[in-house]
DNA sequence: GACACATATACGGATAAACGTATATATTAC
DNA sequence: GTAATATATACGTTTATCCGTATATGTGTC
């Protein structure tokens, strides 16, 4: 019984090994985020972005809360000391780097955030 | 100018995003070793292992010294912090895994390593 | 109900990865 | 030189990944 599960190391890699990735967990990682932020941010089509988001979500990088018309991810909890070793490795490679520097400080200039009442957030 | 070049954490990923490369620096953990014990142990093509090995050596995780016919590969020494962390983490995480410890014990009874004098090896 | 908006998914095509087999190259022994 | 061995590469095929466009789904407003 050979199993191909989604601790494996690989898999992991797999799933950070796309750059439009790595931008989304970027800005996810100042704090959770709607996708049409994320959207307005890294300049891709939607499509591409809830895809990605998707694939994230899948290997257990990122977790998806609904409210209302929005989708707001956030970084997962991790079990796995690998999968935490990595990630706080990334964070940290993040805070660094020129270029995620650069979109974390595009943001916040976009979509739900901007020429919305406070009210419009349901709940 | 665009650079996508090999400093790019996602091209560090996607190297390490294939279970046969994995399987190959679990081995090359232990020190230096000649492909054909490296294709001995995993028990897969010796093609299969040139290919993966040069892999691996393109994205600088390895190097390669020749030594008479044979070619002994090691782990290569990093010198970018996100690499050195990532690559940290996978190695701990190799000394604890069960199939990874395996494939240790099961290596060192192949090849070069048997059935050859001493003096087989040159220089 | 109809409509607008945010997000997710389905579809088809392009590109890249990984594979097995065959072959080339390099080294040593004779 | 030939033969044998170790390793690398080339070739064609299969499979996986990523993309853009179109469309479906879910939610709030009227």
């Amino acid at each position: 019984m050979k199993r191909k599960s989604k601790t494996e190391p690989a898999f992991l890699f797999k799933t950070l090994a796309d750059p439009t990735r790595l931008r989304l967990l970027n800005l996810l990682a100042c704090g959770e985020t709607c996708v049409c932020e994320l959207t307005g941010t890294l300049r891709v089509v939607q499509p591409k972005v809830s895809r990605h988001l998707a694939h994230l979500k899948r290997a257990g990088l990122v977790e998806a809360r609904r409210n209302g018309k929005w989708t707001h991810y956030r970084w997962a909890e991790q079990a796995d000391p690998l999968v935490r070793h990595v990630l706080l490795g990334l964070r940290q490679w993040m805070a660094k780097d020129n270029a995620m520097n650069g979109e974390r400080r595009r943001r916040g200039e976009v979509c739900c955030r901007v020429g919305r009442r406070k009210a419009t957030f349901s709940k």
